[in-house]
RNA sequence: GCCGACCUGGCGCAAUUGGUAGCGCAUCGCACUUGUAAUGCGAGGGUUAGGGGUUCGAGUCCCCUGGUCGGCUCCA
């Protein structure tokens, strides 16, 4: 007799199994951690039912990894209520890398309770707990969480509509369910977490490929009114060589990190005398600086720009009529208050004018637009600016220059009449893209940010929303590039795309933004003159390319760990005698590179020329030339790189136009 | 802003249970004149972020202020 079966469709295949089979009757590999079945995630312990398509899930795929990281997070959880019994439960969601886990305790977490957590939990991880599935209701979840308030919150929220977010690990609209820990040697429940899964099938699959990173504070679902949880990071991955790579990337990271870059190679600095968040550009900083402005500006200049200047202070009107002062006054460094007078009672006479830094420089571009009447004909106005500005950054944000306090935006804003916004677009969209590949990035997606439906805080009529977000659109679908959407995303006065670059160990950063705007051309009442003789309302293109440029000089310096193309280094060259006697023929060669604009210097200081060579390789200077009695007979130079490597003997003239023809194009040696 | 950690000569680090600041690099001086990542010798430099407190005595303990770092929140 045989077993009643059926038919399913594993990974695409047609197959016969007995009734009551589960994911581990279908699959031994070792790396099958769960299964998706009928596009739902679900554990292999799940029982499958006639007609089930059922995909594998291996660990090492993006489903596999969340679901070891988010085994890892209940494990960890574990080990904090064994080692700390008192503590109460959050959240412990997947995230990129790792996955983080949220606890109420007493004393917040030291690094030594990290050590300690690891331990306990590669304890469980080798005492190979099953993870097992168990539905319940909201009733028993309740008696049965009694103890842990913030899950009982989060049951009663699942009850209503109220967005999750990362909380949508735990609970789900429509069923509930409890993980439980089983021991097999100890046969019982060991632990449990309210959790919609799915899990590992054990703890020992977690294998050693984890480490607890960090501990931080977090708000209690992530609202800073709520009280502030510890939060534990942790890493997992499939294996501990993956883990170790892993911890490379990061320390790779570290030694691109431009604020460690910024003091090493004497670029800027912050000192405390100067206040949070506000940088100095030293000598060498500020040619890197000043290379990048001046190349922008040409561009600027060749792509029809036009130069403006505007103040670092203006009075609080300018910023009433634009909105900034209504809407982002807590972003904005506190009012100055001048030119009050009083009389000998001490009654005001004058009243105070409060001046404010500025936050931002299109009112200003704005008052300049307005200055006189417009036609049809100026337009598209381009006015650029590298204008600074300062915004009051919550000083737990600051982060080198790349968040600052005080910035320069590399900023324009395009006036245009409404029927050219596409091709005013598409012209700026290919600038930005352009300009960023000459400065060395290459490798861009675009993301689209675009109103929420239904939201009354977005002003300007529907219509010309729906316009300039299909114009957008166009715009960027027909760069080619990758176009992630950002709903919801837009600002309220209009729609914007914005430039995302890979940089060199392939983390994104947010560069450019075309950004729309329908409601400064309306608070400042700019109009022009149609062919028609009609007044009509300008629409306002904002654009950065560089966001600001010291960010982008952040940027920059992470992206090229340092090692700046001969055309952004502060020092293009510097030549080395091998004695003394041959210094004044080095000098007389860097004369003649001086002359044509390179950067160059001699070293005659009283050191060894291998003392020289190491001081001006770890200043990564792209070209040490070395001349000795050797070079000077044959009037060549000796190259030596940054990376070691020479190239013995070149022939002036050909030096020079080498290292000329490098700086020019704007190419990495 | 919130939570935690941290702040020693220009830079990187050291100073047993609180006992009176040390090293390397850099700097300066002298000697050496050298073919591809550190020449040798000598000298100067800090009252330990700033202020207050506890103590016979504080870099070490406590408080306040400033700053840095890691997160959270935020980024018009």
């Amino acid at each position: 007799m045989s077993t009643p079966e059926i038919e399913l469709k594993v990974d695409g295949e047609t197959r016969l199994v007995e009734v009551g089979a589960t994911g581990f009757k279908l699959f031994s590999d070792k790396a099958v951690v769960a299964m998706k079945v009928n596009g739902t995630l679900k554990d292999l312990a799940a029982e499958l039912v006639h007609g089930d398509d059922v995909n594998a899930v291996t660990v090492s795929s993006p489903d596999g990894l969340d679901i070891l990281r988010h085994s890892t997070a209940h494990v960890l959880a574990q080990a904090v209520q064994n080692l700390f019994p008192e503590s109460k439960l959050g959240i412990g969601p997947p995230i990129k890398d790792g996955f983080y886990y949220d606890f109420d305790v007493a004393e917040p977490f030291n690094p030594e309770d990290l050590k300690a957590l690891e331990k306990e939990m590669t304890r469980i991880i080798q005492s190979g707990q099953r993870f097992l599935r168990r539905d319940t209701n909201d009733e028993d979840a309740a008696k049965e969480l009694a103890g842990e308030p913030y899950k009982l919150e989060l049951i009663g929220l699942k009850s209503g509509n109220s967005d999750l977010g990362e909380a949508s690990a735990e609970v789900a609209a429509g069923e509930l369910t409890i993980y439980d820990n089983f021991d097999v040697k100890a046969e019982s429940v060991v632990w449990k977490d309210l959790c919609r899964g799915p899990h590992l099938p054990n703890t020992r699959m977690i294998g050693s490929g984890f480490a607890l990173t960090r501990v931080a504070a977090a708000y209690w679902r992530g609202n800073e009114n709520n009280k502030q949880l510890q939060r534990v990071y942790g890493t997992a991955w499939p294996s501990k060589e993956e883990l170790r790579a892993h911890q490379e990337q990061l320390e790779e990271a570290a030694r691109r990190d431009h604020r460690k870059l910024g003091a090493e190679l004497d670029l800027f600095s912050f000192p405390e005398e100067i206040g949070s968040g506000l940088a100095v550009f030293h000598p060498k900083g500020g040619i890197i600086r000043k290379v990048m402005e001046d190349y922008s500006r040409e561009r600027h200049v060749a792509s029809g720009y036009e130069f403006v200047y505007s103040p670092h202070v203006t009075k609080s009107n300018l910023f009433e009529t634009s909105g900034h002062l209504e809407w982002y006054a807590e972003g904005m460094f506190p009012p100055l208050q001048l030119d009050e007078e009083r009389d000998d009672k001490g009654n005001i006479r004058r009243q105070a004018q409060d001046y404010y830094l500025k936050p931002m420089n299109c009112p200003f571009h704005c008052l300049i637009y307005r200055s006189q009447g417009r036609s049809y004909r100026d337009l598209p106005m381009r006015l650029f600016e590298f204008g600074t500005v300062y915004r009051y950054e919550k000083s737990g944000v600051l982060h080198g220059i790349t968040r600052a306090r005080g910035f320069t935006q590399d900023d324009a804003h395009l006036y245009v009449a409404r029927e050219s916004i596409k091709s005013e677009l598409t012209s700026v969209l290919n600038f930005v893209l352009d300009l960023l590949r000459d400065y060395g990035l290459t490798d861009f997606y675009l993301e689209l940010s675009t109103k929420e439906e239904g939201n009354p805080k977005f002003v300007g009529a529907d219509e010309i929303w729906v316009e300039a977000t299909n114009t957008l659109q166009e715009v960027a679908e027909a760069s080619g590039l990758e176009l992630v959407p950002d709903p919801g995303g837009a600002a309220f006065y209009g729609p914007k795309i914005s430039v995302q670059a890979r940089d060199a160990i392939g983390r994104s950063w947010q560069m450019s933004t075309i950004q729309l705007d329908f409601n400064l051309p309306e608070r400042f009442d700019l109009e022009y003159t149609a062919s028609d003789g009609t007044k009509k309302r300008p629409v306002m293109i904002h654009r950065a390319l560089f966001g600001s440029v010291e960010r982008f000089f952040g940027v920059l310096t992470e992206h090229y760990a340092g090692v700046f193309p001969p055309w952004l280094a502060p020092i293009q060259v510097v030549a080395v005698p091998i004695a003394d006697e041959h210094y004044q023929y080095l000098a007389d060669f860097a004369d003649d590179l001086r002359n044509s604009g390179v950067r160059v210097q001699v070293d005659n200081s009283d050191e060894r020329m291998q003392k020289k060579i190491r001081n001006h390789t770890l200043a990564k200077v792209p070209y040490i030339l070395i001349a000795g009695a050797e070079d000077i007979a044959n009037q060549a130079v000796s190259f030596r790189f940054r990376d070691g490597s020479q190239i013995n003997g070149v022939p002036l003239a050909e030096a020079k136009a080498r290292i000329l023809n490098e700086i020019a194009s704007r190419v990495q040696v």
